[in-house]
DNA sequence: TGTAATGTTTACCAATCGGTCAAATTATCC
DNA sequence: GGATAATTTGACCGATTGGTAAACATTACA
């Protein structure tokens, strides 16, 4: 009898797991630059280079191909955001959160899209992980933050805001990459537009947190 | 003879303006919330409490609606940018930038998933408005931060980056509003977090661009 | 090498998509 | 009030959507 789903068989052939990379792969490319309901299976099929119905072979729903990729992206996602240490120097922690942040939004791009497509309309498939895994690392973190403007070593400020203000920054550079090419002009048409904004955010960051600073 | 198209008559009825403003109003909340692929014209319909061919009497295709709601919109979206004065003092100019474009993030949330969706997406149907008065505005500006930084009144610091960074900073609460809730949780459920948000992005903007800071 | 399980494809389905058409209804103005 | 223009709608169209059925091809393994 043949088992009509590859995903319900226990052990994974080396064809499965091959066509699985595949298909996300090009799921990740359709995804990220057009939401999850501005893009087709056929789109999905026709970058991965198989037939339709066969991506359905190894993911039953379009759905579950999204699914599938956001539980591989998220982790990866968060990753930097993880190395934050607590024991570390703060004004290194911050500078080299933000450089790692940076690189991301010019090494994955497609990756930060696919989360902001997802976060911006309504986050209806991703909402449990914001909830959940994502509130308690940023909670976790959060409180070390505090309690380095608790002891001066940075200044006073709201530790959720911070956090928002370096994913934004950061991110931009990826989710917003038409709108910054198309400001900077083609005369910045390098990816030295990456080392610069390095540049400002860390000069922005590193003194806008210095603890002493003028005014409280 | 019945002319086909409201458009294509020169004076416009009372009822094509109220209409046409029904519809636009409809089609901001799907747009915003949807992109342009992932909204249909049935959608845009029911909110706007009208039938299909009604929607195409008025906008002869899903694009036109678009367009229309863009350009209504643009002119207002940039209004913020525009009131930035060379001859403010830089630090208040900063600081109500940052004020102004907060509470077009809280008051307009809708205008500012427009657009995100679009630049998201690979701006297909504004690039030309990118490259044009965008970019325009954005240069204009940038030279009168350039101006500020060249006299001391602020550090020296890529003007573009900073435009980029208040954007992407105020812009957040909007389009990524679900997140920012989902990490808040509902202990900070009021709209408190736009005071937050204010009190810790002039304190980062304000102490990062001060002048005579610890170091250069 | 045979055979059973796995993998792939062609043909197809109902639902929905953007958009049209002609007929019906309503507003405007003399 | 009647003619004429403007507005609204139900029925419909071909294309595309997500997904299925079943025949066919290939692989793994005894």
């Amino acid at each position: 009898m043949t088992i009509p789903r590859a995903a319900k068989t226990l052990r994974r052939t080396r064809i499965q797991e091959e066509k699985e990379e595949q298909i996300l792969e090009a799921a990740l490319d359709v995804f990220s630059a057009n939401g999850f309901r501005g893009s087709t299976i056929d789109q999905i099929a026709e970058v991965a280079g198989m037939s339709k119905p066969n991506l359905l072979y190894y993911f039953r729903t379009k759905e579950a191909m999204h699914r599938a990729l956001i539980d591989r992206v998220l982790y990866t996602w968060l990753e930097p955001l993880r190395a934050f240490d607590a024991e570390g120097n703060p004004e290194e922690e911050i500078r080299s959160y933000i450089r790692r942040k940076l690189e991301m939004a010019r090494d994955f791009p497609r990756e930060s899209r696919l989360f902001a497509n997802e976060v911006l309309q309504g986050a209806p498939h991703i909402e449990d992980e914001l909830k959940g895994p994502l509130k308690e690392l940023v909670d976790e973190k959060a409180e070390v933050i505090r309690a380095w403007a608790k002891s001066g070593k940075i200044v006073k400020c709201d530790p959720y805001h911070l956090i928002f203000s370096i994913w934004s920054t950061t991110q931009h550079y990826a989710d917003f990459d038409v709108q910054v090419r198309a400001v900077l002009g083609q005369e910045h048409a390098g990816e030295g537009r990456f080392e610069d904004a390095a540049r400002f955010l860390e000069q922005l960051f590193i003194g806008g947190l210095r603890p002493n600073g003028l005014e409280s």
